[in-house]
RNA sequence: GGUCUCGUGGCCGAGCGGCUAGGCAGAGGUCUGCAAAACCUUCCACAGCGGUUCGAAUCCGCUCGAGACCUCCA
């Protein structure tokens, strides 16, 4: 199904067709979590929305290769200490058991959001040789001098000599005062401030080092995003996302890495996804203004009423643009649980609907809904307005559904044509479930008796019985929703 | 201090010069044994002040406010 995708390209900051390099395969990086601790819900959020992304270029028909790496040295803090090294310090863990422990976390968060696997989930410490390799590729190329063992990028050399530093962040290479942490602590060596460490000299004590031509040492933190998309998509590919945080100073050197390394832009298109706020502030913990995806879920923080599901998270992050900053707040949970019940409920009743009718008033007004979805997705992904769309369409599955309006309105042939789109939307592409689904049968046979006798109670006018039944049910957390087609029921 | 983004109704969030966003909440109604659900109708807006334009939430300027990056953070 080719489509036209427009996307918003952060490297021209303009909207651009997107037309892949290959005209069936898409190669998409993303810069994946520093396993150092427990995966941050911002995080989440941009995995979330490049998740998206990833499964609707595969629905338009696309091959995609998508790279997501796992940063598991290099990372530096602000006192030169590696974080997973400080992880591993703090608690008392082998640096490669702290790897693993939040590896598997962030892993565990995925798959409750219902992500998909990347196609290749690439380490840093797994392509040491690579990044070698590169190092001395930028070395060969008059970019990246050594002095005591470490090896550091020549920034205003490479912006003088190709125009190319700053593009993509807006900087200008003069009003840089760089104070990148592993700067600060050899700020003696480098020859200039806005220069960054591309192979660090590790200290004696240092745990994880690896032997180089220029020392026993470690990459540089931007270096292993270059080698590691270099090595799977090719020196050049269609997507690189990440963060907006990461655009200055990550993704500005890791441009620098490859252009000066190959003499090409590594991707053509840059996509940034937005902060995640909470009560209209950046999160962070040190202000106890911060909540994890943990406590989200389990409901264990000052910040929510409530327990919410994975699925109305996700749900309510899909109401805002992947671009823009998105708050999140109780209010604003509670809103999109209830809007996420309603779309849920109105696909299983879409779902339910057949007609005998082979055409029908309705039917192009209800089939341009649909593939209005389709066209919003096409603009830059955006799946809030796409979700407008698809409730749009729910008071006219509603009314179908309970005969308000007639279902021979509606041909056989334009219910499949919209069924299909919904459920390949919400479920493929959003990769949104229903969690009512997955009882077992046994409670689907229980309630289908237990509402047998309740109906049979109220054809007797019996409502006694019929009220004590429901309001039973009612506290055991189950709503019993009657209409004309009979009674239905659905957890609370 | 520098670079940049943004300020939309009770809340969240679309909108990219003229035409309905959507969700939640509120109000009225239909249906119903009652209730819930569902459906229908409906109230509430574009931070402020100027300017451009036949016409601005949408473009420009200023003011106020918020946020991001510049320093590890998605």
């Amino acid at each position: 199904m080719k489509r036209n995708l427009q996307l918003y390209n952060s490297l021209k900051r303009e909207k651009e067709t997107f037309v892949p390099l290959h005209e069936t395969h898409v190669g998409m990086y993303v810069c994946g979590p520093t396993v150092y601790s427990d995966v941050h819900l911002g995080n989440c959020r941009t995995f979330m929305s490049f998740d998206i992304i990833y499964r609707y270029l595969m629905y338009c028909g696309y091959k995609v290769r998508y790279v997501r790496n796992i940063t598991d040295v290099g990372h530096l803090l602000d006192d030169g200490e590696d974080r997973i090294l400080k992880g591993a310090r703090l608690q008392q863990l082998e640096p490669m058991e702290v790897v693993q422990k939040y590896t598997n976390g962030f892993h565990d968060m995925m798959r409750l959001f219902n992500t998909l696997e990347p196609s290749i989930e690439p380490r840093a410490t797994g392509h040491i040789v690579e990044q070698i390799e590169l190092v001395q590729q930028i070395i060969d190329n008059g970019y990246g001098y050594e002095i005591n063992g470490s090896v550091y990028f020549d920034t205003p050399k490479f912006a003088a000599q190709t125009g190319e530093y700053g593009k993509l962040s807006g900087r200008v290479i003069e009003e840089l005062v760089s104070e990148s942490r592993d700067n600060l602590k050899n700020q003696d060596e480098k020859r200039h401030p806005s220069d960054f460490a591309i192979w660090m000299k590790a200290a004696p004590e240092h745990i994880m080092k690896w032997n180089s031509p220029w020392s026993v040492g470690f990459p540089g933190w931007h270096l292993e995003c270059s080698a590691m998309s270099t090595k799977y998509l090719g020196s050049q590919f269609d997507i690189h996302g990440g963060g907006n945080d990461l655009k200055f100073p990550h993704h500005e050197n890791e441009i620098a890495q490859n252009v000066s390394s190959c003499g090409c832009q590594p991707a053509r298109f840059w996509l940034h996804t937005n902060m995640l706020l909470l009560n209209g502030k950046k999160m962070s913990k040190s202000d106890g203004n911060s909540i994890s995806p943990v406590e989200l879920i389990t409901g264990d923080s000052e910040h929510i009423s409530k327990a919410y599901s994975p699925m109305v998270v996700k749900f309510f992050m899909l109401q805002a643009h992947y671009s823009a900053p998105l708050d999140l707040s109780d209010e604003g949970l509670l809103a999109a649980e209830k809007g996420f019940k309603r779309l849920m409920e109105a696909i299983k009743s879409l779902n339910k609907l057949t007609s005998t009718a082979t055409t029908g008033n309705l039917d192009n007004e209800l089939k341009a809904i649909a593939d209005g979805a389709l066209t919003e997705m096409d603009d830059d992904f955006s799946t809030p307005k796409a979700l407008a769309k698809l409730f749009e369409l729910v008071p006219k599955i509603n009314s179908l559904a309970d005969g308000k309006i007639s279902i021979n309105e509606v041909s056989s042939e334009a219910i499949m044509y919209i069924q299909k789109i919904v459920n390949d939307l919400v479920f493929n592409v959003f990769g949104l479930k229903d969690e009512q689904d997955g009882q077992n049968s046994a409670v689907d046979g229980l309630m289908e008796l237990i509402l047998n006798i309740r109906q049979k109670a109220r054809e007797n006018k019996d409502w006694g019985t019929s009220d004590q039944i429901r309001d039973g049910l009612k506290a055991a957390g189950i709503v019993v929703k009657d209409s004309k087609e009979g009674s239905a029921w659905v957890y609370e």
